[in-house]
DNA sequence: CTTCTCGCCTGAACGC
DNA sequence: TGCGTTCAGGCGAGAA
């Protein structure tokens, strides 16, 4: 389930085998992945003919910038944003490859290769934009700040704001951006705070604390190439190495790390959420 | 405006 | 063995 570092982990590993081709067509076997415009031929005429210039990440959105078609007078930049929801992934396939199961959207490129999407689940989805129409995007435009631009004073006042549980606020997306279930666990452990504590009740030293935490644990699991569950392999196909470093997620009745007493798990902000009774305040 | 709940998908794991 | 149920979970839509 691919949140910020897993994503980020995608990016990198993409970017040698796409920057500096040319698309020259998509096929869509599916359909459904198409977010924004819904038409393939609309997928398709924003997309082919323009040279891939860069791989990024904001928030859990992978972005393949595309720079203008040369055919076209005066032509702008474009886009390509995927989210991979839970099951999305990425590889790149040679020419001679048939094209995988679950493929849901194939770009071909001038090289003879093909970046395949495939996503067992059928949650994921794919838009090709002008850079304009990415700001436009709603979901887009009210991400919060990634993790490391966020400051004390802005987590602060965010959370203030906030009359959820501390758990719902660091998944709101608009709140700070790429946490999903797995990293605000393990965040919340690592800070020691209980996930149903009201946002607004944590004190300024915990608020502290919290943030850092984020930062550390999004930052280890960068470095260990992200977290396999169940289906998350990078683009080579590797699997992630952070669910090696766990403390608490998917761990209920195992020892707490730190104390030794069983850790629990309960359903906060409709999802489960594993901590520990006694570390956790 | 903010917050909550449901539906979308498929396969794995579990109980009887 | 085989069937039914539950769970995973980000986000959009609609309700409260």
């Amino acid at each position: 389930m691919p949140e910020l570092p897993e994503v980020e982990t995608i990016a990198r590993a993409l970017a040698p085998g796409l920057v500096g081709r040319v698309i020259t067509g998509v096929d869509v076997p599916d359909a459904k992945v198409l977010a924004g415009p819904k038409r393939r031929a609309e997928f398709a005429a924003m997309a082919v003919g323009r040279t891939i210039e860069a791989v990024g990440r904001r928030a859990k959105l992978l972005l393949v910038n595309l720079g203008p078609r040369p055919q076209v007078p005066g032509d702008g930049p474009a886009v390509l944003a995927f989210h991979l929801k839970m099951t999305g992934r990425f590889h790149i396939a040679p020419p001679d490859a048939p094209d995988p199961d679950r493929a849901r959207l194939l770009t071909r490129l001038s090289d003879g290769n093909t970046l395949v999407f495939a996503d067992l689940r059928r949650f994921g989805t794919a838009r090709a934009l002008t850079p304009e129409a990415l700001d436009a995007w709603d979901f887009y435009a009210s991400l919060g700040p990634e993790p490391w631009d966020m400051t004390p004073d802005a987590f602060e006042e965010a959370l203030a704001r906030k009359s959820t549980r501390i758990k719902a606020a660091l998944l709101d997306q608009t709140v700070i951006a790429g946490i999903g279930n797995i990293y605000a666990d393990e965040s919340l452990f690592a800070a020691r705070i209980r996930p149903d504590t009201p946002a607004k009740a944590l004190t300024p030293s915990q608020r502290r604390r919290l943030l850092e935490a984020v930062q550390a644990v999004i930052a280890q699991a960068i470095a260990a190439g992200g977290s396999t569950i169940r289906d998350y392999r990078t683009p080579d196909g590797v699997e992630g190495g952070f669910q090696n470093h766990f403390q608490v997620y998917g761990k209920s009745g195992d020892p707490c790390p730190a104390c030794a007493a069983p850790l629990t798990h309960a359903k906060i902000a409709g999802r489960t959420s594993t901590y520990c009774r006694k570390c956790q305040k």
